[in-house]
DNA sequence: TATTGTTATACTCTATAACTATA
DNA sequence: TATAGTTATAGAGTATAACAATA
């Protein structure tokens, strides 16, 4: 029964994190945001509304991303004006990422926007199965075969 | 209610969807099962294994990628002996990409390999709950944000 | 005239290495 | 000596356009 299950959510694993699938999701969430809302700045905009500041070195880790590839997306934003550079008091060496106004607004609206998008697909769902699967799914995640 | 689930879920998926979550699960799937398979390749046998024998124009619109790409790829895959190219007989313009014996147990290898890591972790969730899971996550994925 | 598989080209993104400044 | 941010470089991947063969 259980390996039936895991075939099951191999498959749609499969699906999901297939190139077409993420690349739609992410185009349809960043439309109309500017140009240097994507796929790729995207991840740095949400650690950063999730975290606070943080040095590109730190962000890399957070991101999965080395520090030079946290440099070009950074700058990206920060022409933008979605991040701004700001020297850390604690360390001259580093440089701490902040989300502007227009950055902070920015998160929001894609936040709402995927929410949304969630919540649309989860309306004709039986009354709290909607909450049974995100309780899964977040459990899943957590210690799932992805740790 | 639903918001909060929709926020949840939206957060998860953040995290399913992040470069290294994917990164990692791609790399200790394909560990030790050669050089030719890995992130890139492993659609296309594993979309060669569920649907059988197929065109590369064909595979194309399947796994979201241009026909170039897709020939690059299979050609890594025919080097390996993991795929061949046979002659179409119903359109000599084409060539079907099929499974050698070697490509078919190297498929086989990986899904068990994937399930055995997904039923690793959903063995300690209490009975019932991970066939639950599976259903919402076939439908969420289905009707879900991504079509 | 359209479509197939393939290849050459230009483009993008990445990690690596090198650089300067600071710890 | 090690680490911060940045930049230049090389490598890998993609889509686009072009090609000959077939529909």
């Amino acid at each position: 029964m259980e390996d039936d299950a895991g075939r099951q959510i191999a498959e749609a694993l499969g699906t999901l994190l297939k190139r077409a699938t993420r690349a739609r999701l992410h185009r349809t969430l960043t439309e109309g945001m500017g140009e240097a809302v994507d796929e790729l700045t995207y991840p740095l905009l949400s650690a950063l509304a999730r975290t606070g500041p943080r040095s590109a070195a730190e962000l890399a880790r957070d991101v999965g991303l080395d520090r030079s590839g946290v440099t070009r997306r950074a700058s990206r934003l920060e022409d933008a004006g979605l991040v701004r550079r700001e020297p850390d008091p604690s360390d001259r060496r580093a440089a701490l990422l902040v989300l502007t106004d227009h950055g902070r607004r920015t998160v929001e609206a894609l936040r709402r926007r995927l929410a949304d998008r969630i919540a649309a697909s989860l309306s004709s769902w039986p009354p709290g199965e909607a909450e049974t699967f995100a309780r899964h799914l977040r459990r899943f995640i957590a210690d799932g075969p992805f740790t």
